[in-house]
DNA sequence: AAAAAATATTTACGCGCGTAAAGTTTTTGT
DNA sequence: ACAAAAACTTTACGCGCGTAAATATTTTTT
């Protein structure tokens, strides 16, 4: 490779003695130039090393082949992991995927979707902070750039949502856990920072009555995106102050869950679901440290690669449709069980 | 605010009464401009809404305003934490970050400084994979885009270091554990990702030395990111066959001493510094999981305050210097002893 | 081999902004 | 109040590339 630089495509286009117009099709997309002249660009490419100026083709594209991916906590790995199984999918498809956290914080995710914004994307997947987010400046958003919604739905905001169906998560633990043991309380923050903590709740209670069982939650205090140490707060309080209807805890989410077997611990109390343990508990989301609470935590497993691909399908169809679909799809996809040592 | 979309700066500039390179300027810097015309031009701001075309204002620039952050595995809370603060450094100094994850591969970690070249960023803040990356690569791009390195150190490599003084980390950690009961053996992976990981080892043994005690070190199997799974099997493999000699843990990482914990628990062994426990286990980085094990972590933390704001300021100075240092300095933040129920 | 179709080349313009140069107006210093 | 300095306006060009139109060449079809 000679390690000349060039400057720009003219100079690329002289040197491989093919013109410039062709050379900007090859990049735009290479199969719309003959096998012969892609093999010889290939070849001086090779030779030369020469990358376009993203800058210059971006400025007069209406669209980029930039795809924005928003999630609202990335400190969470739940949410670093699918945004490494979504970024994947965007660059196989010839996309550039970008990656922003709006931290748990309104103002940083009303920047992020300016910021994009200008970026002219051509599709975000944006999974909001929901409750704490500024729905008018999201709705605005997605009005000039065609997004989908993902982990956390937005009534009506948005070309469509894919996310995980809460009632089948809470279904199957309840029932599992109705069934193997004493009945579950639910155990939650009063004021969840994300809806699905509000549907797994009413999932709960309706999944409790359809048994035959007195529903009963156990809401604690806390805001923020700090999920364990509420947990744990929070698990300390209910077990000092016995609040615990049943020896039976299923939590909202394993974060939750994470904290509060900290609290078990600390407490002296012994967690699992053999006989002489104290308290069952029982969380959703299969959240990557799961399998290392002590002992394991058991829990309903979203399906990663479902919601993740659906969501990156549907962005790519949008994309194609030129940004309108003709009706906003709500895709749910259900959980997976997944039995370990806690309950 | 009139919702008219504004098209370019020439229409702004006649809107807002101002000529167009006068405008130009103010988005260059706002400070360049007399007050008074700030004040005009932030009226017909707040007026129109109207924002610069990035791909315009970037192709000319030879450097843009933008800042590459490259760490090697987002799903691990530690980098999405420390990119957490970088990031609002950067933003809060006038630049737009944009973060990138190698996700523990090679591949990935050439493509993202490719990609980050293309931008043509003022500067990049680059944590690498660093036994895994391709050092060559790393190299080339060093020498055209100014880049700091963070957290894990390649000899030579970009203009400065910023990290973390292993041996601080671990002289507290086998000061406090040898005072305070059994000596510790090291527990790590027999070939760890990172050098940090043998600089800690290298710590320990001198540290073992210095107090006159034997230096044992535990390896482990296992190879990539998945550290917490790494120490649990390794954690089980190890008691099974009695190979501690010690009932005192000291783990390389706390990611390690989580599956270590994990497997302690799965073999009915209790850990924690109390009197009839069976045993003491301690690590390094005051991980964010660490205070919600069971029992919580001892640790030594990390200074990510200072870390992150002497490789943030390392940047601004390098890139204020065009790109040059006079030498290549190296700067090490000594750890905090963080002691809880696990030792 | 001739006609039709596909692909390349040549030429030329425009995108939105940075920026330089020359001239004009406003502010500052005394 | 006047000169000097600072800031602004006007004019104009260039950046690297997308892309359209007209023309030329190559490939495919029959």
């Amino acid at each position: 490779m000679k390690h000349r630089k060039i400057k720009n495509m003219e100079e690329f286009a002289t040197l491989s003695g093919i013109s410039r117009p062709t050379i900007s099709k090859y990049f735009n997309d290479p199969d719309t130039v003959r096998q012969s002249t892609r093999d010889r660009i290939e070849a001086a490419l090779k030779e030369y090393d020469y990358r376009p100026n993203i800058y210059a083709i971006n400025q007069n594209r209406r669209l980029t082949k930039n795809i924005g991916i928003v999630v609202p906590y990335l400190a969470d790995p739940f949410f670093a992991e699918i945004a490494r199984v979504i970024e994947r999918r965007c660059i196989d498809a010839g996309f550039t995927p970008t990656l922003f956290s709006s931290h748990g914080e309104q103002g940083l995710e009303n920047a992020v979707l300016d910021t994009l914004r200008s970026l002219k994307p051509a599709g975000v997947l944006l999974a909001p902070l929901s409750k704490s987010s500024d729905i008018k400046h999201i709705e605005a958003f997605c009005r000039d750039v065609p997004t989908i919604l993902f982990d956390s739905n937005i009534e009506g905001v948005g070309a469509a949502f894919v996310g995980s169906d809460n009632f089948s998560f809470v279904s199957q633990t309840v029932e599992y856990l109705s069934r193997t043991g004493s009945s579950p309380c639910f155990f939650e923050m009063r004021d969840p920072a994300n809806p699905n903590a509000n549907k797994r709740r009413k999932a709960y209670v309706q999944m409790m009555k359809r048994l035959g069982l007195e529903p009963q939650v156990v809401g604690v205090d806390g805001t923020g995106w700090g999920f364990e140490e509420i947990g744990r707060k929070g698990g300390l309080k209910v077990l000092r102050e016995n609040l615990l209807p049943t020896n039976t805890v299923l939590c909202s989410n394993d974060r939750l869950a994470i904290g509060f077997i900290s609290a078990c611990h600390e407490m002296g109390l012994t967690v699992g679901r053999e006989e002489g343990s104290d308290i069952r508990v029982a969380s959703h989301d299969d959240h990557p440290y799961a399998r290392f609470t002590c002992p394991a935590l058991t829990t309903a497993a979203h399906d990663y690669e479902s919601v993740s691909e659906h969501a990156v399908e549907t962005l790519f169809r949008l994309i194609d449709a030129g940004g309108r679909l003709d009706s906003r799809e709500e895709t749910l996809f259900a959980a997976r069980l997944i039995m370990r040592g806690s309950a």
